[in-house]
DNA sequence: CACATTTATACCCTATCGGGTATAATTGAG
DNA sequence: CTCAATTATACCCGATAGGGTATAAATGTG
């Protein structure tokens, strides 16, 4: 499965926005939103949400059975 | 979809686990497992994904194509 | 190549998460 | 209903996430 961080740098390619552009709309940190695109473990999930949210996304369970 | 939060409680249930019992094993503390079950939104993705690992399961991306 | 833009890495500081614990409320088995 | 087990709520405190900033590296455009 794609990961987290991504999908977020991915989307933010295709909308032509750089970091500290996204930083900014998501209302988040630029140090924060490059974590996120390196795919650091630690992150607070509302701030993920914050972030995936500029795309219609967010944070959800994932089983196994969806991966194959 | 169902929160994050439901599917472990269900997710429990299912396994007849205390909520002490999964946390012990998920290596999280009680209180911790008591406010994701909740749905506290501030929670650290690392410790919410040891406890789905013990489900088979771990955060993703989902996106508002996959609600429908 | 030269230069501007974007991205990566490191530092300091504050806010708060998460653990542990204690107590109260709830649940459910007998 | 009674009583034990489970779950919920509140407190203190250490560890660290995240913001801001500065600097370095990388990218890419002419």
């Amino acid at each position: 499965m794609e990961t987290i961080g991504d999908f977020v740098k991915h989307k933010r390619k295709q909308y032509a926005l750089t970091q500290e552009d996204l930083s900014l709309k998501a209302g988040v940190g630029l140090r924060f939103l490059r974590e996120l695109e390196s795919g650091k473990k630690t992150l607070r999930m509302d701030k993920v949400n914050d972030v995936l949210d500029m795309f219609g996304a967010q944070l959800g369970v994932v089983t196994e059975e969806d991966e194959l």
